[in-house]
Order: C-alpha cells, then structure tokens, then sequence
RNA sequence: GGCCCCGUCGUCUAGUGGCCUAGGACGCCGCCCUCUCAAGGCGGUAGCGCGGGUUCGAAUCCCGUCGGGGCUACCA
C-alpha cells in the first residue's frame, strides 16, 4: 500500500475529509417512502427525446411519492462538451416540463459535476489511502495494445489481473513516478470477487451479472485541471450526498451495476434502487435500433420543438408508451395519474410518429381558437416572424378563421397537428399570406374551360350575398352551377357526360381555389363567414379578371 | 468473441396455466355521410419468432435455438 504521506501530498492540503460532506449534505428531510430521483443529462449536444422520457418518469414517480426530483449537469467529458448547450437545455426541460425542482446551487448542490472536484477528490483519497484505489500509469497506447492483445487471444478485454500491471507495483516505483510528476490516473482496486451479483431492479425484478472485475478508471488524467471523475465514480459519490434513493436511466446501464454496487460499498454508502428504462428505438430498414442523436433528426427534442408539437401531446404519448394504461385514458387523466415503474414495458418502443400526430390533432382539436392562435404565435416566434406580425395585425380574423369549424359543430376539425402546418392551412384566410387566383386556366382549376372559369366567378361574385344558414348560402352554389350547365349529381352525370361540363363539386372547385388557393379546404360557407363578403368578392373577381 | 437485457397484429400494448375462437388503440382497407378536405359512423385486415418438452390443457412454466438491442473507453 502506498504511504499515507504520499498519498496526501497528491492532493490540496485543505481538502476536507468526506465527514465534512456527510455534514454539508445531511440526509433529506422527507416523509418515509418518497423517492428521491434525478435527470444526469451530460451536455454533448442536444437534449435526447429518450432523456425527456426517463426524466418524465423520474420525475413523476419522485413527485407522486412526495419526494424531490433534480436535474444534475454531467459534464466530465470536457472534450465531447458542446458550447452553449445550457440554453437549449432549459428551453426543452421547461417546454416539456421536467424543469428540476432545485437550482443548479441548491441546497444538495452545485448540480454541475465540474464544479464538484473537491468533493470527488475527497473521496479519491479516502480510497487511495485505504488502498482501494491507486496510480496508474499506463499510457493511453499502452492500453490499446493491452485490448488489441486481449481481443486477439479471445479473451475478454479489461483491465484486470494480470494485465493491471500497477495494480500491485512496487511502491518505490510508483512513488518515485509520482514525485516525478508523471501523467497518472486513479483506478479503483476491485474487490476481485469471483461469481455472480444479483440485485433487484424496480422495473425489471430480479436481475443477475457476472461481478465486475475491472479496475476501471475512476479519476481522469493528473494532467487536467480541473480533475474529473469518470461517470462511475460521480454516480456513487453524487447519488449518495444528494440523498438520491431511486436512480431512474437508460437500460445500457445494467452491465455496470456490478461495478456500481462496488463502488457504493468501498466509500461505505448505501447503493439506490435502480430502475433501468427500455430505451426508445427506430426502424431502419428491417431492423430496430436505439435512436441515435447522429442520424435520427426526430431524436432530438428540437425537432419536437420547431415542428411545433404541443408538450401536451408528447408527453401523453411518451407517458403512453412507459405506462400502456395510461394511453387508454384522456389526455387530461393520463397526464396526472402516477407513472408506476412496476408497469413500464422492458422491450424498447419504436417512437410512431404517425400515433403522435393522431395524438396531437386530437389535442389540438380541443382548444379554444384563441388558445391555439397564442400557441401558434409562441411558436412562430423567431421561426416565423411575418406570421406572428399577421396573426397580431389581423387577431379578429384569425380568431373567426381558426373557429371554422371548430365551434358550433359536432366533431372539430383535426387538421391542425402540429404549429407548423398552421400557416400552410389557415395561411389563406389573411389577404398579406394569400396570392389570389388570377389565371383562369390554372391547373387547380380541374382543366375546366378558361372562360367558363371567369364567366362562374364573375356571376358568382355578382349575385353573392352571405346567409348564416348553411343550406340556404350553398343554394347559391348549387343555382350557379345549374345556371352554368354543370351536372347536380353523379347518376345525372353519368347518364350522359358529354352534356356536361362537369358536376357540382367540378363548379364548386373553381370557386374554391378561387377563395382559398387550394382544392382542398375547410367548409366553403364556413370559410366564407370568416372571409367576409367583400373579400369573398375580391377573390372571386381577381380570377374572373 | 465474452457478458447482460429483450421477443404477442405493421406499431404501442392487454394477457401471470382454462375467462383467448388472443382484447384495445394507432395505421391500413372497404362502406356510409358529402361541394373538396379534415373529421365522424359502421365493418374489415392482421399477431403469440422457431423447435422441443411439462400438463387433461400453454401466449402464459422449462430447455434449446433464432432474431433484435446494449455493455465490453481517461463517453455518458
């Protein structure tokens, strides 16, 4: 074993001994059986849509338990760090809700591992004095080869017996190399427990592992500063001092509880409950795999964002996809029932993307227009600023236009699913985002003759008076397209086509593209309310030229 | 390669030895409604990965196998 001495001499001489952490971070003041649970995002990009999902569910179960649910900063990798990811950060845990109960600074904080190293490294010693932890030297080359080797012989690849060449060195050695000020990292001495471990996990029940027999890293290089831990190490100490009892985290964990549960028992602390989440996939070609924040655009929650999805919605249907029960129940319900862990699934889901939009269109159809105009506004914000300064220039109209439909009727339109898709169809209804019809040979016009065209718009536009009664304002239609020599129904039609120039709905299409650009569109009569008489006339006169 | 997790309609799932002729939701298909869409109504399509056991009886239990995923870093 090294000398205490020595051992002391690697570290800050006023580095306080872990009692005085015990003290600064007492055990929380809880009432029994609340979790205590915690998001460890690490900021190396964008925020992933699998972390708003574990973090929904620890965050839920902390809540429902009457316990406390942070968001710790898992920064220790400086060199995959992504500068001014912070902002992007809150942004997402504010819009889809799981905003950390505490400030970075909070009272079992800082909650941004960097700013912890003194904790770390009291605890560093503290197992380097006791021998359960010591120097390596070894070279990041020396290690790969020490793999290349490992991997050539079949056997399985590590840093255990007797390729841990400074596991057991000669003391004088290492103490001359650290006097020298070499390069070193610490590594954690395993118990070398031979067999297996088996712990319980709160969604998948009795798990088993071989045990761990690697003396992995748990202090980076002596040549940074400041000096991390690795996240093995950062998990036990911040776990314990943050009092978190139940740690809720991606399934890709599992293989390295043994070494955690080793690590809680060499620093003499008591190892949470974990809980390991199914991670959320996609297809790709035949196969399933883990979505990846490289390829898949829709891995990130920025994507959910700039689409302009409700956070409603998302989370509905990611709480749909933890708890099956939930999906069978309203939104509303579903949003405040407690997540039960022993009900999440094991097998990882495929996010569907088209079971969000049924999902969010029929959220969507529930608010009221005014509700929906400030969240398309919200959303537009910096995205789509001519948008936003319509919708303020024109309020009346865009209330009367998102109604259309919306009240006074049986089912609401679903038209609406995400933000996004809010100019391409209610774009029309405001004359600064609508380009009249003007040429009558305009292909969305069916092909119909040109003149033909004009005449049924000017004579449209002509006789139009408005009729609140749906009936009565399409009789206008209806006598118009007689009046035209258009077919009044299919059979008639049928019967004899060349008679015709086409049907009602072939003389209903010109009036339409003519009102709203497009072929398709919501209730002519309804839209014509919203429109008003004399913009109706307008358009309608632009294409009769 | 070694270790670990997982495997019910296309997708999310219900299902814990007989209530299963496997239920629901989304999708898809058809019909109805209809001036076009979006909806809505009605109906339909489709699944226990495979092979052996155990049992009177298996989606459910056991073994094997195949398939998918993960870990095996001074990444988290």
């Amino acid at each position: 074993m090294l000398d205490r001495a020595l051992v002391d001499s690697l570290f800050p001489a006023d580095l306080p001994e872990p009692a005085h952490w015990e003290e600064r971070y007492p055990p929380r003041d809880l009432p029994g059986g609340a979790w205590v649970t915690r998001f460890a995002p690490s900021p190396t990009g964008f925020v992933h849509i699998g972390g708003v999902y574990t973090a929904t569910i620890a965050r839920d179960v902390a809540h429902s338990s009457g316990g406390t649910y942070f968001v710790r900063i898992e920064d220790t990798d400086r060199a995959r760090e992504v500068a001014g990811v912070a902002a992007q950060f809150d942004r997402a845990f504010e819009y889809f809700d799981i905003a950390s109960d505490e400030p970075l600074d909070g009272r079992y904080g800082p909650y941004l591992q960097s700013a912890r190293e003194r904790i770390y490294l009291s605890h560093v010693r503290e197992l380097m004095r006791a021998g359960r932890a010591y120097p390596c030297f070894a070279t990041r080359e020396e290690l790969a080869e020490t793999t290349r080797r490992q991997q050539a012989t079949k056997v399985p690849t590590g840093y255990y017996g007797s390729w841990a060449t400074w596991r057991d060195a000669d003391p004088d050695e290492v103490a001359a190399k650290l006097r020298a000020g070499d390069e070193y990292v610490v590594r954690f001495r395993t118990p070398g427990t031979e067999g297996r471990v088996s712990f319980t996990d709160a969604i998948r029940g009795r798990l088993e592992h071989e045990a761990n027999r690697n003396d992995v890293v748990i202090l980076k290089t002596s040549a940074a500063s400041p000096r991390l831990p690795t996240y093995h190490f950062a998990h036990a100490v911040d776990e314990h001092l943050m009092r978190v009892n139940l740690v809720v985290r991606g399934e890709e964990w599992i293989s390295s509880v043994p070494l955690h549960l080793q690590l809680f028992d060499a620093l003499g602390f008591e190892p949470p409950t974990y809980a390991h989440v199914a991670p959320l996939m996609k297809t790709e070609g035949g196969s399933k795999r883990k979505l990846s924040k490289r390829k898949d655009p829709e891995a990130s929650v920025d994507f959910y964002l700039d689409a302009g999805y409700p956070a409603p919605a998302v989370l509905y249907y990611l709480r749909g996809l933890a708890n099956g029960r939930l999906a069978e129940l309203p939104l509303g319900q579903a949003l405040t029932e407690p997540i039960r862990l022993d009900e999440c699934g094991v097998a990882g889901p495929l996010v569907d993307m088209v079971k969000l939009a049924d999902i969010s269109g029929d959220h969507i159809a529930t608010l009221s227009g005014p509700t929906v105009l400030d969240a398309v506004s919200e959303w537009a914000g910096e995205r789509d600023p001519e948008l936003v300064a319509v919708l303020a220039e024109h309020r009346a109209l865009a209330e009367r236009a998102v109604d259309v439909e919306r009240v006074g009727v049986d089912n609401p339109r679903k038209d609406l699913v995400r933000w996004s898709d809010f100019r391409g169809i209610y774009g029309f209804f405001f004359p600064p985002l609508f380009t009249p019809v003007t040429d009558a040979g305009d292909e969305r016009l069916g092909g119909l003759d040109p003149s033909l065209v004009r005449k049924l718009a000017a004579d449209f536009a002509d006789g139009y008076t408005w009729a609140d009664d749906q009936p009565t304002w399409f009789a206008q239609v209806r006598e118009l397209a007689a009046r035209h020599g258009f077919a009044p129904n299919p059979k008639t039609y049928k019967q004899d086509p060349d008679a015709y120039p086409g049907l009602l709905k072939d003389a209903a299409n010109v009036l339409r593209v003519a009102i709203t650009g497009a072929t398709r569109s919501p209730d002519l009569h309804a839209v014509c309310g919203a429109l008003g008489a004399d913009e109706v006339t307008r358009r309608l006169r632009a294409l009769a030229g």
